[in-house]
DNA sequence: CTCCTATTTAGAAATTCATCGAAATAGATG
DNA sequence: CATCTATTTCGATGAATTTCTAAATAGGAG
């Protein structure tokens, strides 16, 4: 992990649309293309920025790709804005 | 502001790190300059894309411009992350 | 095994970004 | 005013990003 991935991952409106999309919990990757205009190649390129950031992973089942939110690394991410904000308890 | 301006502005390593040392408190466009290995110019495109997400703001005294760490923006960030992650009371 | 569906990969075009050297500006000072 | 210093703006260039269409893969169903 790397901040500079995560935020670069974050900077994107539709990547961010798409995590905003699975705090309601998994979808496959046709439910998430489903929510937008761009193709689904388009759609699975962000997946996979998402991915290599590890915001998100991916569980196969049958012919679907479902995705998931992995909050852990926002955590991080919290930390690191926290600190720079100049919090005492983080 | 925008999420994707403050997102991007954060996704640049040389940017992170000129936050990082705003902490300290403020320092002239000169003196962050002199911390990377960036030209002035550079570093100043830098800064006005920090300017610009409000990240930080400027002062001018005499012949220097100093910045200093703007954490409102950041307040936001924290919120939409938090809320991402789930968490009850950010 | 062949076909169908879901999804990804490959390759290309358009746009944005990071960076530099050189020139311009703003203010202080002789 | 002439000049010096600090900083920004301009114009260019190579690299990275976003997006598309078309082709490839993976797995299930007939």
């Amino acid at each position: 992990m790397s901040f500079g991935e995560t935020f670069k991952a974050l900077s994107n409106p539709a990547r961010r649309e798409i995590l905003t999309l699975l705090k309601g919990g998994k979808l496959s990757a046709g439910e998430i293309a489903a929510h937008f205009p761009q193709t689904a190649a388009t759609i699975s390129h962000h997946l996979n920025v998402l991915k290599q950031a590890e915001l998100v992973f991916e569980t196969r089942e049958g012919n679907y790709i479902y995705y998931q939110l992995n909050t852990s690394v926002l955590e991080d991410v919290l930390l690191w804005l926290a600190d720079l904000k100049g919090e005492e308890t983080p």
